[in-house]
DNA sequence: TATGAATGAGCCTTCATTCAT
DNA sequence: GATGAATGAAGGCTCATTCAT
């Protein structure tokens, strides 16, 4: 999880690194504006604002570049959700889900667009080393949140509850930030995903 | 929900038709068997053993090809799920529930691959016309099942809850067929995706 | 030595051979014009009147292309060169080889720049297939002749002397046709090296 | 026939010229083992274990450079043979002729790789400038060698008697050493060339 | 002088689309 | 209508060469 290619806009930052972000930033752009086709490696140099060449000096081939884009992407989201699920150890099993929700929502958020066009077109390519890793540190980071609540918790499996809970969530998620439906609002929405998990998880269960 | 995309003369399928499903298969095929970049129009014309000339007589490009393919497998799949929520009218709300998620499970089964396909590669293109349409209904089905449960629902605001059943199930059925994740069989995930709806829908709410 | 792609103007000849044949030609002419380095698929497209399309219709790749000129060439040498020899079958044995010689030099003179051109720039490809068994033909067909003349030859190995000649023969036809020096007539030329081989072939062996 | 082919300072070696001997080398060493396709600039300059910068001090462009290096091994073969023909002075005619088809051979093997690389590619380029010179110098020597055994050899005009011999066994030298033909010994073959050699100019001539 | 990141023309190849037959 | 050869724009990538440091 060493993130170092994210936002640092900090003291030193050699002139590689600058280049490498400018180039990484124009494919995400590019991508989020103009979809996959239009991410020529011509294009992506031109906004970029360098060339061809210096593109291929940072990344060996049109994939390693897409797929650094989504490494990119993945590391960011993967750090705001791990940060709430860290801040989340001496909470409420509701107000931890709420606050995982909610970062996770946010994570969304924070390139949404950037997230359409990425779960997309990759099936071709390596299907994302990182995606399947990421999944499953959720799953278990999950399993001991409702292990430190297991009295709460009907749920007699809690590995096939964290695999309920997140890929519901997921999938109630990506429906309320990327479709971003009329008249509900991301709080109420986030609000009700918790009341969902909550549900399910303190049901009871027949026997 | 039978549609026809072409021009229909004979009885029950004419030579054009024919042609045209022949099209689409092998579009189809090509796009599970070998992916999006492998399915240029060439190859798509020899595989369902026309011209190129033929297939640009039925599609006016490359897209509308795509398209087509992706209407056509979203009709299947609605028309699966639809049948499944008729069948459902008299039903307790559990069964009905149940039966409307199998039947969903059971239409990602139908072509998971072209459905994983075919969910990569629409960023460019119009994000299928017909996708946002298919939400809506299903929703409204949803609503009006609901409805007919209204005194065992808890939840107060049934469009609310129909959105919330019909992303929260979806992200967990893409989840159980498409990554097929060990040690949870269809049927068991089928019962306990039921569960976490009931759940949702009769928890005592707070008022 | 099924030559079918050699000149022939005759009545029917197909568009695609047609075809081929420009972009053949076009190949060699570039190739002996400006060189290898100028030879790019768009400039024989272009010079062949075709589009680049077209050429990757009739070869796989630049490679392809230029082995078949290659052959072309080789096909086209031999063919002249055995008829020679086919020829020579009751002449004398100086007859022979200067039927042989004259046959080579004029091979070589067919298409001499391109010969030239050939010779270079195959070091990195198949370095030519065929060329390898052309020699090892000519060396058999060589042995027959001097075995025809076992009498008058002294030299004691026919395989050792059919190489002797044969490489001993190219490399001064290669220096008269390419080189074309000065103060020497091909016809004069093409006597010395009879007279050469025939010295070699009928000189005292030391016991 | 020792050459400095740059600026010289230092007495015995200045610092640049082991640069620009190392660039050579590493030239070569590409050419050789990876072929002419993959000696790039850059790929010469890190080899050489310079920078690409630093070689474009030395060598203007990179025809400039391979052209050095052929320059160097046409030097070097010439050292090769003219020491032979020197040393030869005092000798019989057919001592003289092996001693210098030794010589050549020897030539020919101290980088046969290098040379047989360096025969191709030359088209584009200046089709070496010093490759003519070379041989007419040989052929001048060899003219000198001949007329010192002139009532030995029959042949009247030793301009061509010369030329004939020079190319002959270069043709030979060439088959025998580059393509090493399975069961003729280099020993063999290189006294099998001297008889030849000898049978043409000692040959009964018709008047 | 040495360095090596940057440049960009140009190469090989693909493929959606057209149109003469 | 059907055919498929022909088209050529465009894409990914390389590499000789330059120039700021």
């Amino acid at each position: 999880m060493t993130t170092q290619l994210s936002p640092r806009r900090a003291p030193r930052q050699s002139r590689s690194q600058a280049t490498v972000t400018a180039i990484l930033d124009a494919t995400a752009h590019i991508l989020i504006e103009h979809g996959f086709a239009a991410a020529s490696t011509n294009a992506v140099a031109e906004r970029a604002g360098v060339s061809v060449g210096s593109l291929y000096q940072y990344f060996p081939n049109k994939d390693a570049l897409v797929s650094a884009v989504r490494t990119r992407h993945g590391e960011q989201m993967m750090a705001v959700i791990l940060r709430a699920l860290t801040k989340a150890i001496d909470a409420t099993l509701l107000d931890a889900l709420t606050g995982l929700i909610e970062a996770t929502v946010e994570a969304h958020r924070v390139d949404a667009d950037l997230h359409r066009v990425l779960e997309q077109q990759l099936g071709d390519m390596d299907m994302d080393e990182h995606h399947g890793e990421y999944v499953r540190v959720m799953e278990d980071r999950i399993v001991v949140l409702l292990t430190r609540h297991r009295d709460e918790v009907t749920a007699p499996d809690l590995k096939l509850a964290a695999f309920m809970l997140l890929h519901a969530a997921h999938g109630l998620i990506h429906a309320v930030v990327l479709q971003r439906p009329k008249g509900i609002s991301l709080k109420h929405a986030t609000q009700e995903i918790g009341d969902m998990m909550t549900a399910y998880l303190t049901a009871p269960r027949r026997t």
